[in-house]
DNA sequence: TCAGCAAAAAGTGTATACAGTTTTGAGCTT
DNA sequence: AAGCTCAAAACTGTATACACTTTTTGCTGA
C-alpha cells in the first residue's frame, strides 16, 4: 500500500465515521489510539488528521489534540449559503447541458433513495439523500465541482446530526422527485427554484439557534 | 511559534511564491531543501506540502515528491465554471443586502486598482485584481465562501500564469468598475450579467489548448 | 467531604533515524 | 561520440525518540 493510499485509507475511515455518526461531535481523537487501531506509527494518523482539518471535520486545538468538528449555528448558516449559490446554478447548467443517459442516471439515483426510505434504511438512506447531489455534480463532467460540494455535504452531515429536530429525510426524498422531475421537463426556472426550497428546507429544519450537548465518548471504528 | 503557525508559515510562503509565479509549474519541490531554508526539519515541510496539495496548488507523486500543480486546460476550465456559479449568486447577494459601507470598501479597493495599473505595478496590480473577488466575499459576512473562493482563486493564479497569452490585466480593473457601478444602481440583474462576462472574458484570454512548457529552475524564496 | 496541589501519566510537537526507491553520474562498450 | 550498466548519491515514506504541555490521579489539610 503506497503512502497516499494508507493515509487515504485512514481519512476515508474517519470521514465515513464522523458521517455516519459512529463519531460524535466533540469526540476527542487521540493520535497513539487511533495510530493502533489502524497499525500504523502517528506521523500517518497525523497526515490524515490534518487533511481532514482542512475539510473542517475536525478541529485542531495547539497541545491539546484533535476533536471532531462542532460547527457553530452561523457556520452551519454560511455552509448551507454556499451551498445555494453552487447547486442552483449547477441545477440550471445540468437542466441545459444533460443528456439521456445522465438524466437516467439520476432517475436511478431517485429510485433507490425511494426503496431505501421504503424499507426504513436509514444509513443507506441518509448516504443517497447526500449522494443526490455530488452524483449529478459528477455527471456534469466536473471534477472540480464535485470534489468542492462533496466537501461541503460532509460538513453538512456533522451539521444535520448535530441540529436535527424533526426527522425530514422523507420529505427530501420527495424534493428529490420533484426537481427531477423539473429537469427532465427542462424546466429551468422551477428545477432552479425547486432546488434552492430544498435547500432552505433542509436548513430550515434544523435548530440552528439551539445550543447542543455532546458526548464525548467514541469508540466506534470497529 | 506554536505547532499551527509554523506549518501555515511555510504554506504561506509556498503559496505566495506559487501564486507570484517565483515557483514554476512543474518546480520539484524537495523536502530537504525547504526545510534547511525555512530553518526547520523535514516533518513541517510536509505537513504544509500535505496542505497545499490538498489546495491543489502542487501535486505529489508517489516516491517522487511535490511539484508545482500544472492544471491542465480542462481542470483549468471547471475551476472557471466553478467560480463563474458562485460569483454570479454571490454578486446577486451583494446586490440585495449591500450596505453603504461594504460598497465603500469595495469602492476603495477598485481605486487602488487603477493607482496600481496606471503606475505600472505589476506585481500589486495582479494581487488586488484577485483580491477583488475575494474581498466581496468576505465583505458579506461568509467565510466559508470567502475561503472556497479564495482557494479558487489561487488556482486561477496559477493557470493563468501557464496559459496567458496576452496581458489582459487593465481589462480586468475596468471590468471590476462596470461591477461596481451595477452594485451601486442596484440593477441586480446587470451587475450579474457583466460579473459573468468578465469571468469568461478572463478565461478567454487564456489559451487554454496550448500545450505549455515549463521551465524546472527555481529556488526563488530568498 | 471537598478543594487544592503536586507528582505521574498521557498526549502533542518536532527532530531524527532508517529502509526502500528514484535519480545521478562515472566508466565501460561499441 | 553515443549509449548502456551499475554503483553512489539523493530523496521519499514511515517509525521512533524526546522535549514539552496538558490531563489525570492520588494525597493532604481544612
Amino acid at each position: 500500500m503506497d503512502t497516499t493510499t494508507a493515509t487515504r485509507t485512514i481519512v476515508d475511515a474517519l470521514t465515513k465515521a464522523i458521517v455516519e455518526h459512529r463519531l460524535h461531535p466533540g469526540s476527542k481523537l487521540a493520535e497513539q489510539k487511533l495510530a493502533d487501531h489502524f497499525g500504523v506509527s502517528r506521523t500517518l494518523v497525523r497526515q490524515a488528521l490534518f487533511q481532514l482539518a482542512q475539510k473542517r471535520l475536525i478541529r485542531m486545538e495547539p497541545a491539546r489534540g484533535a476533536f471532531v468538528a462542532t460547527p457553530s449555528g452561523e457556520e452551519s448558516r454560511q455552509v448551507f449559503a454556499v451551498r445555494r449559490m453552487l447547486e442552483a446554478e449547477m441545477t440550471r447548467e445540468f437542466v441545459r447541458s444533460a443528456t439521456k443517459v445522465q438524466i437516467q442516471a439520476l432517475q436511478e439515483h431517485v429510485a433507490q433513495e425511494k426503496a431505501a426510505v421504503q424499507r426504513g434504511d436509514v444509513a443507506g438512506r441518509t448516504d443517497l439523500l447526500g449522494d443526490f447531489h455530488v452524483r449529478m455534480a459528477e455527471l456534469m463532467g466536473n471534477p472540480v465541482l464535485g470534489q468542492i460540494l462533496g466537501e461541503l455535504i460532509s460538513r453538512c452531515s456533522l451539521i444535520t446530526l448535530m441540529y436535527q429536530s424533526d426527522n425530514a429525510a422523507e420529505h427530501s426524498a420527495e424534493d428529490h422527485a420533484a426537481i427531477l422531475k423539473a429537469i427532465i421537463a427542462k424546466d429551468e426556472k422551477l428545477a432552479v427554484e425547486l432546488m434552492e426550497k430544498h435547500l432552505r428546507n433542509v436548513e430550515a429544519s434544523l435548530t440552528l439557534d439551539r445550543k447542543i450537548p455532546h458526548n464525548n465518548i467514541a469508540m466506534a471504528l470497529a
